[in-house]
DNA sequence: ATAATCTGCGCC
DNA sequence: AAAGGGCGCAGATTAT
């Protein structure tokens, strides 16, 4: 359908308001199966469609005639196989139509008809319009640089393993190990050259360095750099959407895929993509957009709170998480008095059993609650030097401390326990760190064993952060109870505007691990399909403003939604589009967006910048 | 020669 | 009894 509009534009000129997609409508009432044409006949309606090779061979389409030979009656089968083709498509979307109205299908059919179909137009018309790219600041800045660095790596590489095709991972690791026999640290692979392996190496030898550095830069290079300008028509890249590319309902895109256009290299790649004249690229994302969706869907309090006010929602994992640990050091202390009392211990004295008990009360002291967290990070920021490290000197500098106190940070001047404080804040640092890793890992249904891979921690202390993360979040605990139970019963999942994840196979598969796997699954997609479903939602919303302002959508990033807009929009304008946006699927945690504005995508002007534009113009 | 698979890695 | 949710893509290797 998406593709059928675009040709009936572009070669025909007509504008058509698609009605109904038939993949669109299959993928939404099973997002497991193909939603192909031929695929879909036989099962819906009983009907075997041809197939292209089995009518014409190894063929493409514009090498077969169009008309008849009038003298053979020969050589018309494009006509017929086209023909065909329609006609089945009408027929399934007549099937579609009938029975969408069935009771049990409404939240499919509004799913479909409010929000999937309105929303393909506007990617029709995102694609078509497509974004402007710097194509000679890539090849001849970017790629330039990027090309003459990896030369001098190579070589640098090449002195110590002799010249070897370093993308290679067979021979790399040849070289690695056998060669250079470094200790192979993965157990699992124990050939295995990806970046998480080589880091563990970094120390061994210099080359793991340079090979890291290589890898990243021939990524950039040709997955970026040198491969964006060979997508571009015009100087413009039109990559292509599919609205329901994903189980979870989340866009994906290719050709090429700039939802993995390299975000964390400081614009390098991203800022080849420039507004046109006259214009600029406006970036609207929804900071925390999942987590906030968990919050509103498991009504968890503590979570809600914290949304509502501004908190740090890490910072409060930690602080479970933190408090989970001084709990079991209690418990594993209470049970070395339960064996000390009950004579399993032949060493037992009663000066351990006062130690014990003692110990006990000083760690139940320990306990924090997040205002005292957070008191503790901030408290020690102020007595960092650049690299982190605790300057002793500064807790004698009284004009410091006296700032402090008047900042409102400090309310004391006991100096011993600021010393403890600010050290303390260098634990709840990293606590908090993990912490940002639990709580990603609790929207992507990690397993203990995934967490604890990622973190390098066993899994047994995974299965603690965990805990600590349930002991802040009880609603979490008891909504995802909930799913699960759900997905038991049901076999399936469903987002906030119903849009369903089936893991049916999974849950009668008889495998523990599998079925483990589906709630997972399922879960995450409750999650991921949810702000899915408000990213279309908000695009839907946005299209009277848009044309009232003149902006362009032109393209999508899960989160985030990148507008080519007039250069003279104006900061207001800008805060109606992400109003729209954070309502357009309301959360009773609310929702916040970050703006972003430049010439080009990934660079931001300041507020006082775009005022200053706002001035020029007028 | 082309297709499928593997390894590795970019994004949210 | 197990590997982290959702994608697309490049380059090397192997199968057809």
């Amino acid at each position: 359908m998406k593709f059928d509009c675009h040709i009936m534009r572009h070669w025909m000129d007509i504008k058509i308001i698609p009605y109904l997609d038939t993949m669109l409508a299959a993928k939404l009432l099973d997002e497991n199966t193909s939603a192909a044409l031929k695929d879909l006949a036989p099962y819906y309606l009983k009907v075997e469609a041809d197939k292209f090779s089995t009518l014409f061979g190894k063929i493409t389409f514009d090498q077969i005639p169009i008309k008849m030979d009038p003298v053979t009656r020969t050589g018309n089968l494009s006509g017929y196989y086209a023909i065909k083709d329609t006609e089945l498509t009408f027929k399934l979307a007549g099937f579609f139509m009938r029975n969408l109205n069935h009771p049990r299908l409404e939240k499919i059919k509004k799913l479909l008809f409010d929000v999937e179909m309105p929303f393909l137009q506007i990617v029709v018309d995102a694609e078509a319009h497509g974004v402007r790219l710097d194509i000679d600041y890539l090849e001849k800045v970017v790629a330039k640089q990027l090309n003459e660095e990896i030369e001098i790596l190579r070589k640098k590489i090449e002195n110590h393993v002799g010249k070897i095709n370093l993308n290679s991972p067979a021979q790399l690791s040849e070289a690695l190990y056998v060669k250079l026999k470094l200790p192979r640290v993965n157990k699992k692979s124990p050939n295995s050259t990806d970046a998480k392996t080589l880091k563990k190496l970094k120390k061994e030898h210099e080359i793991i360095g340079y090979l890291l550095d290589y890898r990243g830069k021939v990524k950039l290079v040709t997955s970026f750099a040198e491969k964006l300008p060979k997508n571009a028509v015009k100087g413009r890249v039109h990559s292509s959407f599919q609205t329901i590319g994903t189980k979870t309902g989340r866009l994906s895109c290719n050709n090429p895929n700039l939802q993995q256009v390299p975000a964390r290299v400081g614009g390098l790649i991203r800022n080849a993509f420039i507004a046109d004249e006259g214009r600029l690229l406006a970036s609207i994302d929804f900071s925390g957009q999942e987590l906030r969706v968990l919050a509103h869907i498991s009504q968890d309090p503590v979570l809600l709170d914290i949304y509502l006010n501004d908190g740090d929602v890490h910072s409060m994992t930690a602080v479970g998480m933190y408090n989970r640990s001084v709990k079991t050091m209690i418990k594993g202390l209470e049970a070395r008095i339960y064996d000390l009392e009950n004579g399993k211990d032949a060493h037992a004295t009663a000066t351990m059993r006062n130690e014990l008990t003692e110990k006990i009360k000083q760690l139940e002291t320990q306990v924090v609650d997040y205002k005292y967290f957070e008191y503790c990070r901030q408290l020690t920021g102020k007595f960092q030097d650049e690299d982190g490290n605790i300057v002793d000197a500064r807790f004698d500098d009284e004009e410091l401390l006296a700032k402090l106190r008047v900042e409102g940070i400090i309310s004391h001047f006991d100096i011993k326990t600021l010393k403890h404080e600010a050290a303390l804040g260098i634990k709840f640092e990293k606590t908090r760190k993990s912490a940002k890793t639990v709580n990603f890992g609790i929207i992507y249904g990690m397993s203990e064993l995934g967490l604890a891979d990622t973190l390098e921690i066993s899994e047994d202390e995974a299965k603690e952060y965990i805990l600590g993360y349930f002991d802040a979040y009880p609603g979490v605990k008891a909504w995802m109870a909930s799913m699960r139970r759900q997905i038991d019963e049901k076999h399936y999942a469903e987002t906030m505007l119903g849009r369903k994840r089936r893991v049916y196979p999974e849950m009668t598969s008889g495998e523990w691990w599998l079925v483990q796997r589906a709630y997972r699954m399922g879960i995450n997609s409750i999650i991921q399909g949810s702000s899915a479903d408000m990213t279309k939602l908000a695009s839907i919303a946005l299209q009277p403003l848009l044309e009232e302002l003149d902006v362009r959508i032109v393209l999508w990033v899960h989160d985030e939604i990148i507008f080519d807009i007039p250069e003279n929009i104006g900061n207001e304008n800008l805060k109606r589009m992400a109003d729209i946006m954070c309502n357009a699927l309301p959360l009773s945690c609310g929702l916040k967006s970050d703006i972003e504005v430049g010439a080009k995508w990934g660079q931001r002007l300041s507020e006082d910048e775009l005022d200053f534009l706002m001035e020029d113009v007028a």
